[in-house]
DNA sequence: ACAAGAAATTAGAATAATTATAATATTAAA
DNA sequence: TTTAATATTATAATTATTCTAATTTCTTGT
């Protein structure tokens, strides 16, 4: 359980204005045991439900982004037409339910290692993500 | 070199109406060497230019729909705001250049083995895809 | 501590992406 | 053929995302 102050000093510690609205969205986000995935959309309903207080669509989608800039967030790459996001930021891979439209993560070392024999000259890699997709 | 029959014909056997626009979209997409990455945007501007006919956006989004489910066409998980699709149906992997903004096949055989040590009850592994992105 | 200017943030309005459905075209049946 | 059934198209509606003017927060000078 980390307390409002804290959240304001996290967001101080990293240029960011702490105000009202994100630290409403620290609450909903970090406020966890567990990671957490979710959409714009998930977020959203749920900064109402929890907080009480509403936060514009488009406050939502500039917060996360900034938090996604930041490292406080990462972005899951899934052929759904809405965006997923993790407050798991750590180099992990993942499940997709497709039946239940539902992530579940995979942790590191439950990946053997994953070995990629070709290159692009002038690129270098700057993340490798398994997706695996499920079905019943 | 497919000819308008064949698209026909082969639109025919997989009990799609071969008309007009589904024709134009099939020219775009498989008259082609290599594979062909592309967005629903890329396609339906591609039309245009290619046929001189213009087909309506949904059109495109339902023919492309219409050949995913036939499995004439592939998904490909990124997190860009706009979805991205391959002719290449084979079982593969991606860079995805992302100052560029644009991808480029894997084969299979250029990343080894990936074990999951992980499964979840009642439910079984659709796919396994591995996105590997890029920076300069 | 306070005011003024600078910079960041918010949220309504605009745009872009995707889907639903009424109108049209294609096919199947008689 | 003609009609009925079904599939397809594309407009209109909806949903997702971004832009920007108005507001808030912060910084600096006093």
């Amino acid at each position: 359980m980390t307390s409002k102050q804290e959240f304001i000093e996290k967001l101080r510690n990293s240029s960011l204005r702490p105000t009202k609205q994100r630290i409403n969205i620290c609450e909903v986000l970090f406020n966890r045991d567990k990671t957490f995935h979710f959409t714009i959309n998930d977020l959203f309903n749920l900064i109402k439900d929890k907080t009480g207080e509403k936060v514009s669509l488009a406050t939502v989608y500039n917060t996360v982004h900034a938090f996604l800039k930041k490292g406080y967030l990462k972005e899951i790459p899934i052929n759904s037409n809405q965006t997923y996001f993790d407050t798991n930021v750590t180099d992990h891979h993942h499940f997709f339910d497709v039946n239940e439209e539902k992530l579940i993560d995979i942790k590191n070392e439950d990946v053997g290692p994953i070995e990629i024999q070709k290159s692009i000259p002038g690129k270098k890699i700057k993340s490798v993500e398994v997706l695996v997709k499920l079905e019943d």
